[in-house]
DNA sequence: GCTAAAAGTTAGGCCCTACTAACTTATTTT
DNA sequence: AAAATAAGTTAGTAGGGCCTAACTTTTAGC
């Protein structure tokens, strides 16, 4: 007796339970596997935290656990790390749009009131600014129902000179570099074409509108952009 | 050694922690005295846990405690029961006015928010409606630095027949009466005039405008007035 | 295929916050 | 003032969530 019983429709998690399971939804991408080291070092906790709390995430039927084979989310799991992350992020959204929160700081503050939101508040904050379809930052933000946007975009650092693309989506958890991109105009929605690449992990150098600049691979790595289908391609 | 250290700047309470300090920052008006039982009471738990939670409290400094003989309130947990109740009522204030959240659940909303909202964030709740002074209920808001408006008003159930007043505040935890106040129109602000009390317990009858009706005690208690002096006064 | 390194796990602590049961102190009643 | 009651405390337990240290399993290199 005693399988692992299907979470019940109402079970509360507790916040950290929320973290790890946005956590593996992160690394596995909605689907794939989580590896135990991969968790840790996005939770920031020992790697032997992790092997127990997964096993009770495990017992309440939201994830999917072979011991020393990493973790899946069960389709449960799925939901409410889509839950969690819909709450952040339609949050982070509100922030910024109605109360003109810093664009570099909405996601720390989301990351705790994720966990306290109710969804009737974040249902009312969506409503009032317009049910976005994404956050500050270009992520998708998950409907009421359980469905996002999966498309996976190509990052600036993938780019061959000579292609061309819109930012979609940067990424959202150093505040320091997204002050830096604001810097630089690198923002959701903008034009950009990358004008030349130096070798060995050089320098990018790119064009936007009239602007010309370069930034180093590490910052292009978190810049995702949906390809302009003009004369550059993507890149292994 | 190792007297109660005084309770740093920065120290960052935990959600029960902060609970309690409410709990008994309302209990004893910000001042006085705190039973064990009463803790327990209002925050629905056994009289045993709060013994030892306050006892580590107190090891905060935030606490002045004497075994057997109930909890005070120190110049440092008042502060911090302070800047927890002006988030909540900020937060309660901004629910109802900048979204439309009904006012019989703008507590519970608070309640957990609370505990997650950076101090940058009420301050930008509390700028974007106007820097309320009171809660949709009628609650005082501390300022920033640690001010509220501790003035003590008579409650409905206490004036004499022919006593006018204002409503200025009602009781916000319990939903469905903050229903039933609303569908009666018993609001902060509305003029009250009370026509006539029945004796032992019996119901009060009230004009408010045109309109004429009657509450019992127990809901009267919980609708405080500040007195227009006409013709009644305060009764004992 | 064996060994070394990497990855993951259990064991044993610790803190927080709660619980029940049993005991102590304070207060009230007679 | 003694006895009864109320209020408050300690003792022992539990679960969540984290830690380090030591052990086991898997994987990768030779």
């Amino acid at each position: 007796m005693s399988a692992a019983r299907e979470a019940t429709t109402t079970e509360t998690l507790t916040a950290p339970a929320e973290d790890y399971l946005k956590a593996i939804y992160a690394i596995g991408k909605g689907y794939g596997p989580a590896a135990t080291n991969e968790i840790a070092q996005r939770l920031a906790i020992a790697p032997a935290s992790v092997s127990g709390m997964v096993r009770r995430l495990a017992d309440q039927g939201l994830l999917a656990y072979e011991r020393y084979h990493g973790v899946k989310l069960t389709e449960s799991g799925r939901r409410a790390a889509l839950r969690t992350l819909r709450r952040h992020r339609v949050i982070e959204a509100y922030l910024s749009q109605a109360l003109g929160y810093p664009w570099d700081r909405v996601h720390v503050e989301a990351e705790r009131l994720e966990h306290a939101a109710s969804d009737e508040l974040v249902d009312r904050m969506a409503a009032t600014i317009g049910e976005p379809e994404v956050d500050p930052h270009g992520a998708p933000i998950p409907t009421r129902d359980g469905s996002v946007d999966e498309t996976e975009y190509t990052s600036l650092a993938q780019l061959d000179a000579g292609a061309s693309g819109v930012v979609v989506r940067v990424s959202d958890e150093d505040p320091e570099m997204l002050r830096y991109l604001a810097e630089l105009s690198i923002l959701p929605g903008k034009k950009v074409t990358v004008k030349s690449r130096a070798p060995y992990d050089g320098p990018i150098t790119l064009s936007m509108g009239r602007q010309e600049l370069s930034i180093g691979p590490a910052l292009a790595a978190n810049v995702l952009i949906a390809p302009l289908a003009d004369r550059g391609s993507r890149r292994g």
